[in-house]
DNA sequence: AGCACGCCGACT
DNA sequence: GTCGGCGTGCTC
């Protein structure tokens, strides 16, 4: 496609005209897609793929800046060049891999790649820069790394007009895999494996999976583990923690993604009790963090650049980090809502995943304690295997229905018989996590005399009481709601309805005089509690780690939790419950109360994978993803009605039943919305053609008549793919 | 986004 | 005749 790389050429050769292909950073749809500026002389050798540049737009004056792509002596262009204005830094910060990998995926949901480099490359900040570049060592410069760079690009390139939608087609790369398999047998021999023991699976499977670079399902064994350094995490930190040593052993660098800093932090501390017992050095860790300032960001970006593999740590951005000869791309938890994107053009970690896996070739394990339907969906396709947990490491569940219990103390705590006692006695000797599904005190307040909600008489809002004596606030604007009275029926006196997590600790405090009494909910969260007896009350998700694990687990909000109107609630109650679980010792009970049914059978079995099976049946039946995708299309009527036109010219045939558009219904402002929901194998179809439609309706955009001339005109259509929350 | 190009109504 | 209105389209 290209010839050979322009940084070989010597400066001051002006045999031929060199071309830079640039990425420009712009919003627009329209200008998303390469231009092509002439190299000045000066800049032969500086303005090489991957570094930040200034480019003339338009007209005289005006610069726009942009990432050098491509250095190519043929361009494409018949017009007149303009020339590159400056080389803003010398770094090649934007990498082929990663360019590839930003236009896929901004491909694949219809937006702009440079929506998508925004998240995978920081700010650039000077300083820092200098300081980084110094460290270098000088004689690595990128030269002999150009022409490589470009051959990666050009093969992406023909993969992406192949297909395909990654998982979506049933492509196989059997042929790959298989032929490494026997290498990757050969590799595990006791002279090369890692002494970073993956505990809790069959010898060796896990590893193998690695050294062959399988994609793979990986059930995380649910207890929690103490590290080298005495730090207690959950046992899946340390699996992931070996699995990226393990990889670091064969020369690669990993990447492992979490949803939160909680997560985040059991990761880390993980890798640290490697460190400390001299199995991996503290330098090869780089994490990317959400509580970073800009400049430390930069600084451990800078640091992925360097070609030495390493074990790149992060919340979902870190999905996008340069890695240096990439060998494992792990998802934590990836059900867990934090891994979705909430910038344009919204992809979740687990989509960039399954695109950089197939881009690098890389090993992809899901680890998670309870599979989720995206990933059975993997399984059944046969496009990842599944690894499950040393059955003896299973947890010990006891369903318990929600009767009221006869205890005096126990009804005091509104928990069943079996659960204050197993409490009573685990109290005895360690830490009990309780957990509840909302925070604060009483989330709730109705009228006392005709029992109806109360509300707020400023705004409406929800009243909610922050304690017992607490007078009542409302939930949305905060007003204190000084003389109350009831829009139904005129009564003046509320009681307390509901319990959160403040509220449920003072009841236990009462029930188990003498015992200590922590919190933790989404306003003052632990990381972690000691092995004295407490009782841990916490909101789903904000469950700290107990040393040396819960004496009990108790799971009483169920059938609260379970009462939300969503078409997920029962997965992701799942989830939340089998992760509080796994927070148990090995053997400790855990109680679930008031919930039966195949949930309750799910997890004293601890089979998430065969109701994760069950779930996406109903999900085919009912075509709701991951059965699945969806495509939100908004605008004004008839931008929508002409994109869903445009979308039923281009599927159509035998294809024409992979694709049904619902709607459109009004939504903001004189917008409508309309959702289309598609098979995967027509993804890239439907994507192409939203994105034309997108196109031209950004080109065509009018001010409505009559309005005032510094109306800003708000995009006619917005294009958003795979939002979960839309049918909620 | 901006900014130039272009094709119809009031003007020196 | 031309100046300029802003609808339309392009940006290497």
């Amino acid at each position: 496609m290209t010839s050979a790389a322009g940084a070989d050429r010597a400066p001051g050769d002006i045999t031929q005209v060199l071309v830079a292909r640039v990425m420009l950073e712009s919003l627009l749809p329209q200008l998303d897609r390469l231009f092509d500026y002439r190299i000045p002389d000066h800049l032969v050798g500086l303005a090489v793929p991957g570094v930040r540049v200034k480019v003339p737009l338009r007209s005289a004056g005006r610069v726009s800046r942009g990432y050098v792509i491509e250095v190519t002596s043929d361009a494409d262009y018949s017009g007149t060049l303009s020339e590159v204005d400056e080389v803003v830094s010398p770094v090649p910060v934007l990498t082929a891999e990663v360019w590839a990998l930003a236009r896929r995926v901004a491909d694949r949901a219809a937006g702009n790649a440079s929506d998508v480099v925004r998240l995978a490359v920081p700010p650039r900040q000077v300083r820092v820069e200098k300081a980084w570049q110094a460290r270098q060592p000088a004689v690595a410069r990128p030269e002999s790394e150009t022409t490589d760079s470009e051959d990666t690009v050009a093969d992406t390139t023909d993969a992406e007009a192949t297909d395909a939608d990654t998982v979506g087609a049933e492509t196989t790369d059997a042929d790959t895999v298989g032929a490494d398999t026997a290498g990757a047998e050969a590799m595990v021999t006791p002279e090369t494996r890692t002494p970073a023991q993956i505990t809790g699976y069959g010898p060796g499977a896990v590893e193998s999976a690695l050294a062959r670079r399988a994609r793979f399902a990986l059930a995380a064994v649910p207890t929690v583990t103490q590290t080298s350094t005495g730090a207690w995490v959950g046992q899946w930190a340390t699996t992931l923690a070996a699995m990226a040593v393990f990889t670091l052993g064969l020369g690669r660098s990993s990447i492992l993604v979490v949803p939160d800093y909680r997560d985040q932090d059991q990761l880390e501390a993980a890798l640290q009790g490697l460190v400390s017992v001299g199995l991996l050095a503290a330098e090869s860790i780089a994490r990317v963090d959400a509580r970073q300032s800009n400049s430390e960001r930069y600084a451990r970006f800078l640091s992925c650049l360097e070609e030495r593999p390493k074990i790149i740590v992060g919340n979902r951005s870190a999905i996008y980090a340069p890695a240096h000869a990439l060998g494992l791309i792990a998802l934590w938890d990836e059900a867990d809502p934090l891994h979705n994107e909430p910038l344009s053009p919204y992809v979740a970690s687990r989509d960039v995943a399954l695109i950089r896996q197939q881009q690098s070739g890389a090993a992809l394990a899901f680890v998670s304690h309870s599979q989720s339907t995206f990933v059975q969906r993997l399984v059944e396709l046969d496009f990842l295997e599944e690894i499950a947990q040393n059955p003896r490491f299973l947890p010990h569940v006891v369903p318990t229905s929600a009767q009221a219990s006869t205890d005096r103390f126990a009804q005091y705590a509104r928990i069943p018989t079996t659960a204050w006692n197993t409490a009573r006695k685990a109290l005895e000797t360690g830490p009990v996590l309780v957990q509840v599904a909302r925070p604060g005190y009483a989330p709730v307040l109705a009228c006392s005399s005709c029992a109806k909600p109360a509300h707020c008489q400023v705004c409406e809002g929800p009243l909610q009481a922050a304690s017992r004596n607490a007078r009542p606030s409302c939930g949305w604007c905060g007003a204190i709601a000084a003389q109350w009275s009831c829009h139904y029926c005129e009564g003046t006196n509320f009681r307390l309805v509901g319990n959160g997590s403040t509220r449920t600790a003072e009841d236990l405090g009462k029930a188990f005089p003498k015992t200590r009494v922590i919190v933790s909910d989404g306003t003052r969260s632990l990381t972690d509690v000691s092995a004295a007896p407490a009782l841990v009350v916490a909101t789903r998700g904000a469950e700290p780690v107990a040393a040396g694990g819960y004496h009990a687990v108790l799971l009483l909000d169920g059938e609260r939790m379970l009462a939300r109107e969503s078409l997920t609630v029962a997965e992701e109650c799942l989830r939340w419950w089998s992760n509080a679980i796994a927070l148990a010792a090995p053997r400790a009970p855990a109680i679930i109360v008031g919930v039966g049914g195949e949930l309750a059978r799910t997890l004293v079995t601890w089979q998430q994978g065969r109701f994760a099976a069950s779930e996406l049946a109903d999900r085919r039946t009912l075509r709701f993803p991951p059965a699945i995708r969806l495509a939100t299309v908004r605008g004004t009527p008839e931008s929508v009605a002409s994109a869903v036109k445009e979308l039923h010219d281009s599927v159509r045939g035998e294809d024409s039943a992979k694709m049904d558009v619902l709607g459109p219904v009004p939504d903001e402002g004189e917008f409508v919305r309309s959702i289309v929901r598609f098979d995967y194998s027509v993804g890239a179809t439907v994507a192409t053609t939203l994105r034309a439609a997108v196109i031209k309706n950004a080109a065509n955009r009018r001010k409505p008549a009559g309005r005032p001339t510094n109306y800003r005109t708000p995009p006619t259509l917005r294009v958003r793919f795979d939002d979960t929350e839309i049918l909620d």
